[in-house]
DNA sequence: CCGAAATGTCTATTAATATAGACAACAATA
DNA sequence: TATTGTTGTCTATATTAATAGACATTTCGG
């Protein structure tokens, strides 16, 4: 098991930057459980080839996080590890997914529109391009961490009052079923991993280089017809995808 | 949609790389099909709000992987810009999940072992921790471009001849055929995205920074008992994952 | 064939990253 | 309480990343 910890000069991303993403990794690992703490500084550094100063580097930015914190004379604590593990099946539902793993899950909206399909969204959505459909930008959080950001729409003529109903009851499931619709499928997803761009870093409250996955799926009534199309984006360091087949 | 494509200063990561993926995600999502070109240089270092250098060391890296071309007075051509898209369902095999959009798929034998199943993998092949296990190191490409590296695990017992029948027929699913074995489901898969390690990096000739997608999977015959516990890493810009469910 | 527009190359300067070493401050413990 | 093992802070230096400007070279269209 014991991997060779190797990082990569002249890259383009910094030493420590690397580092962090690494310890980063082993914590989630559940590497370090046996003490609860990060090894000493000058262990990482003969372990990773690079000073004790770039480290630190490193070690700050976790601190940053919230992941960790350090305290002089001990050593440097891990405060969080937790990657919440997200099933993705035909019943995908963002809070009954992370059921008993958040105390807490919320689900906030950021932006509304109503606006005429387009592309991709009228081809999944299977409604003639032009047709209204309403878009609604949500932030996702467990905890109080936000996990998610997504972008949905929704065709205009069957859930007129989707916008309304979201922010009354809090929840995708819970609007739909205020409209009519008792059930509802995931017909299919997409995923496509990248680096978080701008104005993810900020809703997700990512530090700049991390990544994202990326969920662009469909869901449709137990007839078959698309009632949401949404491009979700995950926080890749908190979740875990977990497929349901 | 024309989003602003913001860069962060100071986060570890340089700013000619950020811009490089930017732009590589550009030209997957054929933000330039209709030129075939990137813009040019003066341009794209407005848009970014850097200098001209900076952006020719982005074009340079691009260029290093072999996606873009430089011509002097003329511009910077786009070689390529395919995503492959990637099946994963209960019948999820990697050959026929790509059929008709590569020419020709391959899967190389690295490494094999024989050793006893620990942890993760003997839970997830329910055998007994310290049974014996045949473990696989395969890396998969597709018309020559490396897509995949995998490490894979079998019960010995069931399978003892599994390394042999792969390197002789190339392909899992023959090899398991050839003992025995006709059909298998998908049973389970969890999906996490990272930067990649060094060895992947190699392997999947991917540059530093990159971003892979590692899938943990199980594959059990039609009574539902595990053959085969397999961890693949996808080099996150060449491939999307499509879900079905 | 000239000019516009693009990439290629060079020098110089500033800012960020990484290394190196020394020592202070704090915590746990023998 | 003295020792050991930690993190915190400081100075100094070298390397890499980024900016700035000037000008050469190539392609293409009028």
């Amino acid at each position: 098991m014991n991997a060779k910890k190797a990082v990569e000069r002249q890259t383009g991303v910094a030493l420590w930057r690397q580092i962090a993403d690494l310890i980063r990794l082993s914590i989630s690992n559940g590497d370090y459980d046996q003490t609860g703490m990060v090894p000493p500084e000058i262990v990482l550094a003969a372990q990773f080839g690079v000073n004790r100063h770039t480290v630190r580097s490193a070690l700050a930015a976790l601190a940053d996080e919230g992941l960790v914190q350090a305290i002089q004379g001990r050593g440097t604590i891990i405060q969080r590890k937790e990657r919440l593990s997200f099933p993705i099946s035909r019943r995908t539902r963002f809070s009954q997914g992370l059921g008993g793993q958040a105390r807490e899950t919320e689900a906030k909206l950021l932006a509304q529109a109503v606006l005429p399909a387009a592309g991709e969204v009228a081809a999944g959505l299977k409604i003639p391009p032009g047709a209204s459909c309403i878009q609604l930008d949500l932030v996702s959080s467990a905890d109080g961490r936000p996990v998610s950001c997504s972008t949905s729409f929704f065709p205009q003529g069957r859930f007129p009052a989707m916008a309304e109903e979201f922010e009354r009851l809090h929840s995708i499931t819970k609007a739909f079923m205020a409209q009519g619709l008792v059930d509802y499928v995931r017909v299919s997803t997409e995923l496509v991993a990248r680096h978080a761009d701008a104005a993810e870093l900020a809703l997700l409250r990512l530090s700049p280089g991390a990544i994202v996955i990326e969920a662009t799926a469909i869901n449709a009534d137990p007839e078959g017809v698309p009632v949401q199309f949404s491009r979700t984006r995950f926080a890749a360091d908190r979740v875990k995808l977990k497929i349901d087949t």
